[in-house]
DNA sequence: TAGACAGCGCATGGTC
DNA sequence: GACCATGCGC
DNA sequence: GTCTA
């Protein structure tokens, strides 16, 4: 082993590399090099024999590398008087954990040196080797060795019961990923070639530059090698220092080269196609997995539904092609809309109160629309007004959600919220916008979005800048990557990626797997299971399996169970990312500790794989405001609204009797289904509340606040100011012959708002 | 021009 | 262990 | 980013 091994080996996080790498790769705070290391140190070494002067400039890969290893490295490259340098675009040599040539790439890109690769003619060993190295990283035709490492993981889980709360250990993660290591490193020593021993065998120094040239005295020994072209870039592995070291003399690096390419120019414009490669990336990650899947489910083809998010994408991107070209007409001539839109603003609101509003008004734009009463009004709640799936302005609502989206990976709350608020506003208007001033009558939209439906409308592809970020930035593709981990939010995202340096699941799963709280362990191993969308009659065979086992739990009173489809399902979504249900009835005791059971119950039956929260007192917060009445005989008559979000997988498939002969496993795509139980007394609001969308429900809260003074949660309303409950379902909830969505009305009259059905809550 | 922007429970990690 | 702040999902 | 006190 090497000289000074760092960290303790046995550490949970060393996966896959302790043993074959000299430089712990565990955790990588990724500082850039940007002071050199310390000539001297105390760590640092015993003089080596090296002799790396005449290598050309240096620069080390920190990717995967702590600033202890890092410092190590450099240190051991300073005592060898190698030139190290910090600048990638002075450096001739990298060196670093990287293992295939995609991954080198993207380590120099993401530092601002864009390469493309150099193929050389004799590529007999050293080929090999690289794609040796980058088997099973590089996509091809072999599965992505990360799905190889998750689905190991499942297998295990497959026997693991909801109740488990044990954290999913690393060491699980290890052994799994140790199966797939050794294919990922360079050669063994006994493949090395014999060192030439020095240095100048492979490079020389010309003169003040540090240019490479092929060595006089050796032009054989690292054949077309070394270096013909002197503008070669090459990335090599760790490998080769730690084998240098460990062998007292400077190995050839030709075995060592991940990857070796030139210098290019950084592209201008991002290629228009980029849109497609995030989902590129996942398909990389899963593509047999997928494969499997929709072999599974053949309903979901059948359906023809989107089967991704891709495909939506693709269909909207359809979409945002025709816009522009329709609206063009009405734009041959465009003023500076931007400068005068804050004055005339008032002036078109007492204007859109009139019904000469659809008269022209302005010679520069013509007429528009007469504005729904709405937008007339003003009214700024989402809850107050209808917003049905289909909008004529999906296209424009659709960039608007990128750049939401790229809101949310840059952690701006505020941005997000504000972009929500005109989403669900352009998401309700009727018509297909016209003109700018159309887009400045609507609430929540002033002069950027304004502006950004000008360049929408102006373009040829019906885009916008920053909406197209959100796939052509490279920091934004990754950190999209890791925010759809489920239990990932905004700001683990950009620690995993920003931080740790993190570039695909596969880091976190080889880097960072100890790093991960639980939930987000699942996340990682049903990542792409959880992007399949799931289709209504899944959803409905679900909640049947739901319903059954609620009355199974419930024997005193099984046909009192009722039980409410909510979500994406209830808006009348094709297709749902989780299916979303409310579990009640109307005797109270019935629903106290009732997901619990339920919970069992499915677990028992094999349908709960994981349990990822449970919600168990709802609002015992609740308690000390709320009036001691509805006890009914049972205890407290607290309001809980209990809920559990949990993974699901039907554990019935055909061959599953011989299965335990072939140690077959469950074939069924795992989903996500969140159960919720709420009491009689209050499932109006639940249902209100958990049928979404999300502006639409933060609107109900915001109205109820504003309008009524009042604080409202899906398991109850009060009254700001008294703290007592505010009882719109009446006592014990609605009456016989009333259901859930009957109480569902209720709260709306109470809240003095028009019944919205729940396909007309599609904000967004 | 500054402050608000939904509001909850659970998990996690830090502090005392 | 109690308490608190933060992150997360809904 | 938008609205409002």
């Amino acid at each position: 082993m090497a000289p000074r091994t760092l960290r303790d080996p046995s550490s949970s996080h060393t996966i896959g590399f302790s043993s074959s790498t000299l430089f712990d790769p565990t955790s990588s705070p990724q500082q850039p090099p940007s002071s050199p290391p310390a000539a001297t140190s105390t760590t640092s070494a015993t003089p080596n024999s090296l002799d790396l002067h005449c290598l050309p400039p240096i620069f080390v890969i920190p990717a995967h590398l702590d600033s202890d290893a890092q410092d190590e490295v450099e240190e051991e490259l300073a005592a060898s008087h190698a030139p190290l340098t910090y600048s990638v675009h002075e450096a001739r040599l990298f060196v670093g954990l990287v293992r295939s040539k995609k991954r080198a790439a993207l380590e120099l890109r993401t530092r601002g040196l864009w390469t493309e690769e150099v193929v050389r003619e004799d590529k007999s060993v050293q080929e090999e080797v690289k794609e040796k190295v980058s088997r099973g990283r590089e996509g091809g035709s072999e599965p992505p060795r990360k799905r190889v490492k998750v689905d190991g993981g499942v297998a295990k889980e497959d026997v693991e019961t909801a109740s488990e709360t044990e954290v999913e250990t690393a060491s699980e993660a290890s052994e799994t990923e140790s199966e797939s290591a050794p294919s990922d490193h360079v050669p063994a020593e006994s493949t090395i070639e014999p060192s030439k021993g020095n240095a100048e065998a492979q490079y020389a120094v010309d003169g003040s530059s540090v240019q490479l040239q092929p060595h006089p005295k050796s032009p054989a020994e690292d054949p077309p090698g070394a270096l013909q072209f002197q503008d070669h870039l090459r990335v090599i592995s760790l490998d080769w220092l730690r084998d240098s070291l460990k062998a007292g003399r400077v190995m050839s690096v030709g075995k060592y080269v991940v990857y070796e390419c030139r210098a290019i120019e950084k592209p201008t414009a991002p290629q228009r196609q980029q849109t497609l490669i995030p989902r590129q990336q996942i398909q990389k990650v899963i593509p047999a997995r997928k494969a499997q899947i929709a072999a599974q489910h053949p309903q979901s083809q059948r359906q023809q539904q989107p089967s991704s998010s891709q495909q939506i994408l693709d269909r909207a991107r359809a979409d945002a092609g025709e816009g522009p070209r329709v609206n063009q007409r009405y734009h041959p001539r465009r003023t500076g809309l931007a400068l005068d839109v804050k004055k005339p603003r008032s002036q078109l609101l007492q204007q859109t109160t009139t019904p000469e509003d659809a008269s022209p008004t302005n010679a520069d734009s013509g007429p528009l629309p007469p504005p729904p009463d709405w937008v007339a009004q003003h009214v700024k709640y989402a809850c107050e007004r209808s917003t049905p799936a289909d909008t004529p302005n999906a296209a424009f609502v659709e960039q608007l959600k990128r750049i939401r989206l790229a809101r949310e990976l840059r952690d701006d709350d505020i941005g997000v919220r504000a972009y929500s608020t005109s989403i669900a506003a352009v998401a309700a208007y009727p018509h297909e916008i016209r003109a700018a001033r159309e887009v400045l009558r609507l609430p929540g939209c002033s002069e950027k979005i304004a502006t950004l439906w000008r360049e929408f409308s102006g373009s040829e592809d019906g885009t916008v800048a920053e909406a197209r970020e959100v796939d052509d930035d490279e920091t934004l593709r990754t950190l999209r990557l890791f925010y759809n981990i489920w239990g990932v939010g905004a700001k683990a995202a950009r620690h995993f990626s920003l931080d740790k340096g993190w570039k695909d699941l596969d880091d976190a799963v080889e880097f960072g797997w100890g790093q991960l709280s639980r939930v987000q362990q699942i996340g990682v191993k049903f990542y792409d299971e959880f992007a399949e969308r799931i289709p209504r009659s899944e959803t409905e065979h679900i909640v049947q399996v739901v319903r059954e086992h609620a009355r199974r739990v419930c024997p005193v009173d099984p046909d009192g169970i009722e039980i409410l489809i909510v979500g994406g399902y209830r808006r009348g979504a094709e297709t749902s990312g989780d299916v979303d249900v409310i579990v009640s009835h109307r005797k109270l005791d019935a629903t106290m500790n009732l997901v619990e059971d339920i919970v069992a119950a499915l677990e028992q039956s094999g349908y709960i794989t994981h349990t990822l929260t449970l919600s168990l007192q709802g609002t015992s917060r609740g308690q000390a405001t709320l009036p001691f009445r509805s006890s009914n005989g049972a205890g407290l008559g607290f309001d809980t609204l209990d809920k559990a979000l949990v993974v699901w997988q039907d554990p019935e498939w055909p061959g599953k009797a011989s299965a335990a002969e072939t140690n077959a496993k469950n074939p069924n795509i795992h989903r996500r289904v969140d159960i919720i139980v709420s009491p009689w007394r209050t499932v109006g609001c639940a249902a209100l509340g958990w049928s979404g969308g999300t502006t639409f429900q933060r609107d109900v809260r915001r109205y109820a606040q504003a309008v009524k003074g009042w604080k409202f949660d899906s398991s109850g309303i009060r009254d700001r100011r008294t703290g007592k409950v505010v009882d719109l379902e009446g006592p014990d909830g609605v009456g016989r012959g009333e259901g859930i969505v009957d109480a569902e009305k209720k709260v709306f009259e109470g809240l003095g708002l028009v019944y919205r059905e729940p396909w007309e809550r599609c904000t967004g």
